[in-house]
DNA sequence: GTGGTCTAGACCACT
DNA sequence: GTGGTCTAGACCACG
C-alpha cells in the first residue's frame, strides 16, 4: 500500500491522484473516513506536512470535508465524486489528442491506434510504443 | 513563429518539444540548419542561456548534432526522426490508456470514447471534458 | 578537501569526476548525503550553478538520485557503482590501448612497458615519459 | 583516407595526432613532404584555417619544417621523431597509470589487467569494458 | 534549507 | 559568428 514516487512530479499531486484514484474507482466510498494526516505520513514515510497539503488541496476542491474533532470524510455528494471522474477523464482524453495532432497523426489513424492498443493489451500486459499505424 | 509560454512547465522544455514538432511534422528536415542559439533567445524573447539548454538536451537525444563553429543541425539520421515520433506517440498513449484504466473505465469503452471525440472534434474546435460514455 | 582546477577541462567534468572517485574508492558509499549544492560550491569557491551542472550530469548517469527538498545521495544500489569503475577501468584502458597500437608498439612491448612502469612507481613518486622499452 | 571527427576535441588537435601518427608509424618519413595546406583541406573537408593552424602547431613542436616556395616537409632530425614517439608513449602510460589508481586499483592488478586485455584482444577485436580483474 | 529554473552578462576556443 | 563554459544573483516549489 505505498506508492513509487515519481520525482518529478510534486509527492503532494501523487498522492493527490492516488486518494482520487481510490476514491474513483470505489476503494475509497462517499463519506467513507480518511485516513489520518499522521497515519498517511507514517504508512508513505513522507513528511506530515506534505500530506497536509494534499488535504488542504482536496479540500479545496471539494473531495474531501473536514469534520472537526472526527477527522476527514470522503465527499458525502455522490454527483461530486462522478464529476471528478468525468473531469480526469477529460483531461487525459485532451492531452492524448492534442498530442497526437501536434505529432501530425491524423484522426482517423488515432482511433486505428487506440484500437489496435487496446485489442493487443488483452494478450501481453506489457504496452512497448509501437501503436499501429505511426508510420507514415 | 513565437511560442506562448505555459508557466507551469520549463522554458526549456517547451521549447524542446516545440523543435521535436517541427522535426516530427517535416517543418525542419533531416540535416536542416537549426537558428543559432542568439537568434533563437533573440525572436522568442528569452535569456540565450535557456535556449543552450535546450539544445543541450536535444544533443543528448540525439535529434540534433553541433557542428563546432558552423552551428546546430537535425540529425541527418532519418530514422532516428521516425524512432522519435513513435516513442512521443507510445508514451501519448501509454499515459493515456493506464489513465483510464486507472479510472475504471473499460477498455471497450476507451475506443468509443476516442471515436466519439475524434468525430465531434471536427466541427467544434474546442473539447471540453465531456467525452462519450464516460457516465457508468 | 578542495581541487586543483585544470584550466583545460571544464569545472564541472573535474568535479564529476572528483566525486565520481570518492563513490569508487568507498570514501562516499551507496546511499550517502552529497553535499548541498550551495555547501559544495562555498567549500571549492566556485558558482552555485557550476556544481549544479555536475550534479545534473552525475544524475543523467545515475550515479546520483535527488530526493526533493532533502538533498542528493549516491545511489543505492552497489551494482550500479561496481558498474561506473569497471566502466571507468574499461575506457582507461581502452584509450591506452588503442593509442599505443596507433603508435606501433606491439602488444608484448606494452605488456613489458606496463610492467616496468609500475616496479619503478614503487621507489619514485614523478614518473616523465620514460616508459622502459619505447625504443626500436 | 578520412577522419572521423570527435566533436570533444578540436579538430586541429586531431589532425595533429593524425599527421604524428602518420609520422611515428613510418607512413610519413623524415624529410618527406608534406600535402599543402589547400590539399589536405580539401581532402579532409575542413576549412583551410584549421589545416593552417595545425601546421603551425606542428612547426612549433618542429615537427614539420617549412622551405619556403617548396613546402613543408617532416622534420630531418630523425632523433626528434624518436623523441616525439617517446613523448607520446609516455602520455599514453602516465594518463593510464594515474587513473587507474585513482579508481582505486592496485599496482599489481594493473599488470594482470593489461596482459589479460592483450591476451583477449589477439582474437576479438571489440574490447569491451571488461579487464581482468577490476572486481575487489 | 534544498534543488530547479531563469536572467544577465562575460570570456574563450573554434571555424 | 558559433557554441561551451562560467559567474552572479534572483525567484520559486518542495519538504
Amino acid at each position: 500500500m505505498s506508492i513509487e514516487f515519481d520525482n518529478n512530479l510534486p509527492i503532494y499531486l501523487q498522492i493527490m491522484q492516488y486518494i482520487k484514484r481510490q476514491i474513483v474507482t470505489g476503494t475509497l466510498k462517499a463519506g467513507d473516513k480518511i485516513p489520518s494526516v499522521r497515519e498517511l505520513a507514517a504508512e508513505l514515510q513522507i513528511n506530515p506536512n506534505t500530506v497536509q497539503r494534499t488535504f488542504q488541496e482536496l479540500e479545496r476542491e471539494e473531495v474531501v470535508e473536514t469534520k472537526r474533532g472526527l477527522g476527514r470524510y470522503v465527499t458525502s455528494e455522490e454527483s461530486k465524486i462522478m464529476t471528478i471522474k468525468k473531469e480526469m477523464a477529460g483531461e487525459l482524453l485532451e492531452r492524448f489528442l492534442t498530442g497526437m495532432q501536434e505529432l501530425g497523426i491524423k484522426e482517423h489513424d488515432i482511433v486505428n491506434i487506440v484500437a489496435d492498443a487496446v485489442a493487443e493489451g488483452k494478450q501481453s500486459s506489457h504496452r512497448d510504443g509501437r501503436g499501429g499505424t505511426v508510420n507514415e
